[in-house]
DNA sequence: CCTACTACGTA
DNA sequence: CGTACGTAGTAGGG
């Protein structure tokens, strides 16, 4: 083949070129209107022009470096590092010299860790195996060392970027004398001040070249030092070390890992509506009309398919991404965020932590790409740490990945997720496509995994975040004012707060738990055992399936409840079963279920220790639909405490060697409270006022006795109707669960409402309302929606109204504990305090003391939780201190 | 492998 | 025929 019918491959390092032409042309005759400066990019276009008119390349790339950093930094830090601070009107013209390239659909390529140069090896090398003229165009001398019979490099002269010089090898020879190969070893040997290598003293091209004819290589040279006499055969043994640092990193890598192959690089038309706008933009009417001349005459301006691009674009494509750091970065950072502009903030998160940052703002989209220890991202870094407001979508795993990546976060101002649960709690979509799905009613474009070659590369965290973006600006014009200071004063403060509770942890005591695990296997497997030997045989004491062949066939127990798949073995029916008909088996059984039940707790606790011996559990913040916070992986707040074996494992958990101790804080009978609050019961009131025993209280009422002739039974069955009311618990289910004949408990509770009739009229009064407006509030306007209110199934409706005078009772419980963990954590910060808030329990928060903080956490903790709301009652708040969890309770 | 069901720990 | 959760085992679908 020769060389006219080969294909043409252009290769351009982008920054490099644009620089030259920055310093070719007058800064202060190419300004647009914007105030932007466009030299670099005019000087640019005019040699791409150029270039396409004269040499017709067939296929084109132009590559960018991502930072000034890169592997070559790693392994010398010094490297270009007299390289002065961009010039400011430099700044910004990479990223408006990219969307023009975008526009004329000529493909940008930026590796991170490697530098354009490297790209154009790469693709030099490739080019040249496939059978392509390859022409490079580059301002850096080293890609001379890529000259070869199918590789041409065009050098820019002094001049600037008008008039290229055209290295083949022969004009390499001519003009270094050395093979284009042994370039390198020359410069190595001379040094680049551009890139601060600095070579052998004495020692210039005319020197290097003689050593290089005669040696070959800077290895060789050194190797021969010996025979070299003079100064420079000194300066050269004792610097050497420099001429081989430089060799190393001179040398050009040419198996970078592209996205793209040669003949993915095919010209392609250029999209003229997106021309027209950015060259109207920059301001290029000149360039625009030798543009679209150069187009027309190449057959490159097809304008039917840059119509139906157009046309598929629709009005709501997502920006090109554009991939920026450094002061295009910070540049870009300031205007986005200029006049409390929201930016949204996806991070791209790889096993080892961030990858990337997506960010979007109203209609540009910016791709940062992040590797920890680098030094161009103070911008980013400050922006974060900034009040700047930003948007998320799921922004506590973000923070926790910032926070561990060393970044101070501030500025939520939205997180998508959290606003749909608000609006929907129990219902709300849970991924971002979901959300895109239901708020813009548009898809998210993803890739699909299970194709062979997608079609589409995986979503841009910035494409998802321009997504995010436009997600909560649907939602936030549709929230109502109640829910908007739900999220803005309680929700969206509190995603720090629990991803710094996440990153702390909790102080796991291993040993115990390992001691219980043995207790407890040992406890079960004997349990086991003996029940085997009441029923004579082996059974899976977990399978109800299995128990009840032995209950109620071979044992000929009468039927429990049934349920779905037959008749309960659950503890409550093997109570009863013990009652009609005692059996050894039944107890054993049920004392085997405590012990693998403990057992498999503590075994769940073990496998969540990590290695700095804690437990780090997840709070979902949109997990519950009532406002709560749940807990999983594991979920801390199901730690048994009710029996003496179950708070065993609650003294494994403690604080750590350098902290004094834990304190546990927790409201005492919050619900109740909120109940005598919204329903303004005087009776009910004055129990909290009077400041004593509550069941004592309202028994003594509802039995029409003296306080202190309250029976433990009396007690017992008040303290039971009244928690089950804030549930919406039935006659019937008291007297079963109080074992009563349901006429004895119809009688209680009647009696009950009578002395606190008011309670009976809000809880009737909050299911109307609720039927009415179709939800129920928080005392902070938290809404749950409820549909089934009108139901005609009488099973969903009442369901529903349980669920309906519950919700404004758990939820407000829920948002006065949220609003004391804000206080308390502002506190802490404000108090310089090193005590950390660990878990929250619903009505509890556990604490690690630091040294001497006691006193100081002790009061912030409780005029936190005490003056978290303003009731009509005062909310009582029991602290406790001890070692381990269950040493600190009260 | 996923889902339903049962059971059980917490507030 | 009492609210709100999460986890783990068995069993059944595939």
């Amino acid at each position: 083949m020769s060389d006219s019918e080969k294909p043409t491959l252009l290769v351009i390092d982008g920054h490099s070129l644009a620089f030259r032409a920055f310093y070719a042309l007058p800064v202060d005759s190419f300004v647009n209107r914007e105030g932007q400066h466009t030299n670099g990019i005019h000087g640019f276009i005019a040699m791409l022009i150029n270039l396409l008119q004269q040499q017709r390349p067939t296929h084109i790339a132009v590559a960018f470096d991502i930072s000034r950093y890169s592997f070559r930094t790693r392994e010398y830090p010094e490297y270009k590092g007299t390289r002065s601070e961009t010039p400011s009107e430099f700044v910004g013209q990479i990223p408006l010299l990219q969307e023009a390239l975008h526009a004329m659909n000529i493909t940008t390529i930026a590796k991170e860790d490697f530098e354009a140069d490297d790209i154009l090896a790469t693709l030099a090398r490739q080019g040249a195996e496939q059978g392509y003229r390859v022409l490079l165009v580059s301002g850096d001398r080293d890609t001379l060392q890529l000259v070869n019979d199918d590789v041409t490099l065009l050098y820019p002269n002094v001049r600037g970027v008008s008039e290229l010089k055209i290295y083949d090898p022969a004009a390499v020879r001519e003009r270094y004398g050395v093979e284009p190969h042994q370039y390198p070893e020359i410069a190595a040997l001379v040094g680049e001040t551009s890139d601060n290598l600095i070579g052998i003293d004495k020692v210039g091209e005319k020197t290097a070249v003689k050593w290089v004819q005669q040696y070959g290589t800077v290895e060789n040279i050194v190797a021969h030092a010996d025979e070299i006499k003079g100064v420079v055969g000194q300066n050269l043994r004792d610097q050497k070390e420099n001429a081989l640092r430089n060799r190393r990193l001179n040398r050009l890598l040419d198996d970078v890992e592209l996205e793209v192959t040669p003949a993915d690089l095919e010209r392609k038309p250029l999209n003229e509506n997106a021309v027209r706008d950015i060259f109207a933009r920059l301001q290029f009417k000149t360039l625009l009309d030798r543009l679209m001349k150069a187009a027309a005459e190449e057959g490159l301006l097809d304008g039917a398919a840059g119509l139906a691009e157009q046309a598929d674009a629709g009005a709501v494509s997502a920006p090109v991404v554009r991939t920026l750091v450094d002061e295009e970065l910070a540049n870009w950072l300031a205007k986005a965020s200029a006049d409390g502009q929201a930016v949204a903030v996806q991070l791209e998160t790889g096993p080892a932590g961030i990858t990337g940052f997506g960010l979007a703002a109203a209609d540009d989209t910016v791709y940062v790409p992040w590797a920890s220890g680098r030094r161009d991202y103070e911008a980013l870094e400050e922006w974060i740490a900034s009040s700047a407001p930003k948007y998320f979508f799921h922004a506590k795993p973000q923070f926790k990945a910032l926070s561990r990546a060393g970044f101070v976060v501030d500025g939520l101002a939205f997180d998508t997720r959290i606003a749909s649960w608000l609006v929907k709690p129990g219902a709300a979509p849970q991924s971002l496509a979901e959300q895109v799905y239901e708020v813009l009613g548009e898809t998210l474009p993803v890739s699909d995994p299970n194709q062979l070659v997608p079609i589409n590369d995986a979503v841009s965290p910035a494409t998802e975040a321009w997504y995010i973006r436009r997600v909560a600006e649907g939602q936030m014009i549709a929230l109502d004012e109640g829910t908007r200071r739900v999220l803005d004063d309680i929700e969206l403060p509190l995603v720090a707060v629990l991803a710094e509770m996440e990153l702390t942890g909790v102080s796991i005591d291993t040993a115990v738990l390992a001691r219980l695990r043995g207790e407890l296997t040992d406890k079960a497997n004997d349990y086991a055992a003996r029940a085997y030997a009441e029923v004579g045989h082996e059974l899976n004491l977990g399978s109800p399936k299995q128990l009840q062949q032995v209950l109620f066939d071979e044992l000929g127990m009468p039927k429990t409840r049934s349920t779905k798949t037959g008749y309960s073995t659950d503890a409550q029916s093997l109570a009863d079963l013990q009652e009609s008909n005692p059996h050894p088996f039944l107890d054993l059984l049920l004392q085997h279920r405590d012990a693998t039940k403990l057992k498999q707790i503590v075994e769940t606790l073990e496998r969540s220790v990590t290695s700095d011996d804690r437990i780090h559990t997840t709070y979902d913040q949109t997990g519950t639909s009532t406002g709560r916070i749940s807990s999983n992986d594991p979920n801390l707040q199901n730690i048994p405490i009710r029996t003496e074996e179950g708070r065993e494992i609650r003294s494994a958990f403690r604080s750590a060697d350098d902290y004094e101790t834990l304190l546990t804080a927790d409201y005492s009978q919050i619900e109740m409270r909120i109940m005598a609050h919204l329903s303004e019961d005087p009776g009910l009131i004055e129990a909290f006022n009077a400041g004593e025993d509550l069941h004592r209280f309202v028994g003594a009422r509802v039995f029409g006795v003296a306080p202190e002739d309250v029976t433990p039974l009396m007690r017992t069955k008040v303290k039971a109707m009244s928690y089950g009311l804030a549930y919406g618990l039935s006659p019937f289910g008291l007297s079963k669960q109080l074992r009563i004949e349901t006429k004895e408990a119809r009688d209680l509770m009647a009696g009950y409402f009578e002395r606190f009739g008011a309670v009976r009229d809000y809880l009737r009064s909050v299911v109307e309302i609720a039927r009415v407006d179709g939800y129920t509030e928080t005392i902070f306007g938290r809404r749950r929606p409820f549909a089934d209110l009108t139901s005609t199934n009488r099973v969903l409706r009442e369901n529903a109204e349980r669920q309906a005078l519950n919700a404004p009772i758990q939820g407000s419980a829920a948002d006065i504990m949220k609003i004391a963990m804000l206080g308390i954590a502002g506190d802490l910060i404000d108090g310089g305090l090193q005590s950390r808030m660990l878990l929250q329990v619903h009505d509890e928060l556990i604490f690690e003391v630091a040294p001497g903080e006691w006193d100081a956490l002790e009061a912030i903790v409780r005029t936190r939780m005490a003056g978290a709301a303003d009731l009509r009652v005062p909310l009582d708040v029991q602290i406790g201190r001890g070692a381990n969890w269950d040493a600190a309770a009260h």
